[in-house]
DNA sequence: CATATATTGTTTATATATAAACTAAAACAG
DNA sequence: CTGTTTTAGTTTATATATAAACAATATATG
């Protein structure tokens, strides 16, 4: 007993004509497998998790820094959450903290340059293991399920960000 | 500035003939999204986070009870991630642990009443959110997504349990 | 200008997640 | 039977996540 995973004991137990419940097992199975072992190699390599690696991937495409809001938004996340985030990036010294002098409540974020060094070896790691995961896929499946997901998420009324 | 998503973002920075990172940026965003409005419904309806109910759901399905690391393999979890979802619910009342008299190691966990009780209502409630998040998916949108993420499924060489 | 309101970011309480070290019990080896 | 190894589960340290309450600062409005 308890031989499958969850997803697919699920699956298996829903009505034929419940293909919307389906396609989300799938997706859930799909994504929760690969992100977990995105997530080991970035635990074992970095001692790191996969929001530092997103962190940076922000801050790197904006030079000019970019305020704990802004940082929030773009990564989908509470603010409380980024606080955390930004203080262990800090104590690493891969991320500069500068209050505005046009606002004093904000803080304005930027790469240091160890945390550029961080961020490239995270990005060579990160495409090596999408790389390896999804190898078996061709051309012509990745663009076809890139499509079938993209139309997804066009259709989702998206729900604004969360709180706090 | 700050305008889209990290991922909307590196897709756009992507050169063309790169589709499997494409097609992983497209389901982190997907899975991102849905997921995080099933969290928040839930958060909102019962004060609970997804894992309790895919623990009831584990348990609703296997009537005769689950041990800890049954109910890790199947959630995909560790060991002492089980431990602390379990106690929780255990301090709602919504499921009980025994000891194994076989082996003293073990413990054989059940839904309560109030535990199946629960789960119903989640249940409910996560119908009806992937319903409406999907709502505008077509019958043969859904099948084409389900066939296309199975198919990676299968191409993704499982790398075994999280230790511990 | 003064007061009301909104925005930025932190803090707190709680839930989730892992790896690694640990305990207790079982299985196995000689 | 005794010592070794394996297995089941908990504990600890750390990282991540939210909502809600809060502080400090801007902004808007009369």
């Amino acid at each position: 007993m308890a031989d499958k995973n969850l997803f697919e004991a699920a699956a298996n137990e829903l009505p034929t004509e419940d293909y919307r419940m389906r396609a989300w097992l799938a997706l859930v199975g799909c994504f929760t497998n690969i992100e977990r072992l995105l997530r080991r190699r970035f635990s074992k390599a970095f001692r790191a998790g996969l929001p530092r690696y997103d962190t940076l991937t922000a801050l790197g495409q904006n030079p000019d820094g970019l305020t704990m809001s802004e940082l929030a938004s773009m990564l989908m996340v509470s603010k409380g959450n980024i606080t955390g985030v930004v203080r262990r990036l800090q104590e690493k010294r891969c991320v500069r903290q500068v209050k505005s002098r046009k606002d004093g409540r904000v803080q304005v974020v930027t790469l240091t340059r160890k945390g550029k060094e961080l961020w490239q070896q995270m990005h060579q790691e990160y495409r090596d293991v999408v790389g390896e995961v999804l190898l078996g896929l061709t051309k012509s499946e990745s663009s076809s399920l890139t499509k079938s997901l993209l139309t997804v998420q066009e259709k989702i009324e998206m729900a604004g960000q969360p709180k706090g």
